[in-house]
DNA sequence: CGGTACGATAGAACAACGTTCGATACAGTG
DNA sequence: CACTGTATCGAACGTTGTTCTATCGTACCG
């Protein structure tokens, strides 16, 4: 009889697997760490956790909420990281610690620019971290408005250099048989083909475009936004 | 004879459709510009073309061609825009005047913001584009290094801001039961009943965030960098 | 102790998606 | 007429998010 099935005995057979809203979330960190996004899918996540597929729908609604409730798994982290900043007498110092610290955070974990900010949901992580940005805009000479547009600025620079990056190497980087630098070598190459006449600005930028540092990069455009709004706030 | 079907005739029974890449990507972007990047699926797409799915392989390899075709195709037309600007003696202004012309298209097409610059493909529009913006900064008193952050920056303030408009409305928005502002001002309500002591930056702004606009909010964000570039350039 | 309600788990199925396969039509050329 | 390359299409495949329904196990209660 079919219903009549051997029960699996404490050691024998499929065990039932036991979750937690804890390990569900860490472990679905652990596959956007070791493959991206797209490696984050029900079923794979579902086999880590020595379970059935359905089972995750009882801890999260859907797809998008457990996106959601991953990445502000880490943002606990890296709130947790900034909180414990030293600080200085400078906000605008401080500021900038705080933007490296979150954007160093995005270089670990390229996943997480794509996620991050798309929901600064009430009572999360992204909220405690926005509020201590913005913070230290209250200790310069700034009105309201001003302040709510300083931290979107930064904010902005952050995820606006961490998109650029975040997105997938195209696979020949990915295997290991090219490497970053020949890869940028190569783009670079086409650039220098390129007509000079047409392109002057391609051809004065290609050899600091050959081999740059995505973190040079962001830290000069973050430091363009502070100078500006030093200039702004008076000091 | 399952074989010997009768030929439908040009006039009766189902017509073979006749495409052009030129079709394809117009199609494309008619059905990104009317719901969104999820609305782009390769079924949908030959049925607008009044024809089989498998046909659209013969001109894009897989659905990331067809995104970056159909990204550069509307980028080609931005670029024109940008290239009818008027131009004054600053290149500074020139340079806000196109960022604000980029922004501006991504405004109307949200769907634009997160696909932009994901190609710098070779000999594309965006690579165009690019030149466009970084020959502002050959006018201006930089190194070559401090060129090539400085367009960075730019178009970082420009997909960064992007970003964060680009996300769909969560849905009671997006059927019009719900108003823009009506949505925020909830999200501000939730904000006011925040403890104030341990949120004072967001009870600061919060008035600010209340039906705030976001072409203000990226004006400002891309007037900090320039304010910060114009120092760095000594001008 | 037996029953029952509920927290928690899971297999199977569904619809939609990107993609591939094989067959077929059409136009041009010999 | 046959041949060839361009262009088209229906059907199928594998994977994805999601739902349905059935079940297990424990805590509580009579």
């Amino acid at each position: 009889m079919a219903h009549l099935q051997n029960r699996p005995g404490p050691g024998q057979g499929r065990r039932r697997a036991s979750h937690s809203m804890e390990s569900v979330l860490t472990e679905a960190v652990a596959l956007l760490d070791e493959a991206g996004a797209p490696a984050l899918t029900f079923r794979a996540l579902a086999q880590r956790l020595g379970g059935g597929v359905a089972s995750i729908y009882w801890y999260v609604a859907n797809k998008e909420e457990l996106l959601d409730r991953a990445t502000d798994h880490v943002i606990g982290t890296v709130l947790a990281e900034i909180e414990a900043l030293p600080g200085s007498d400078d906000p605008i110092d401080d500021l900038r610690a705080m933007a490296v610290t979150l954007f160093d955070a995005i270089l670990d974990r390229p996943w997480l620019g794509a996620y991050f900010m798309r929901n600064t949901d009430v009572q999360g992580n992204s909220l405690r971290l926005y509020e201590k940005l913005g913070r230290q805009t209250l200790r310069l000479d700034l009105n309201a408005l001003q302040r709510f547009h300083a931290v979107s600025a930064v904010v902005g620079v952050v995820v606006g250099s961490a998109v650029d990056m975040g997105q997938e190497p195209p696979e020949e980087v990915l295997d290991g048989s090219v490497n970053r630098d020949e890869y940028l070598g190569r783009y670079a190459q086409t650039w220098r083909e390129l007509d000079p006449e047409a392109y002057p600005f391609v051809h004065e930028i290609v050899d600091e475009f050959d081999g740059h540092d995505d973190v040079d990069q962001f830290r000069s455009a973050l430091d363009l936004t502070l100078a500006g709004l030093r200039l702004q706030s008076g000091a």
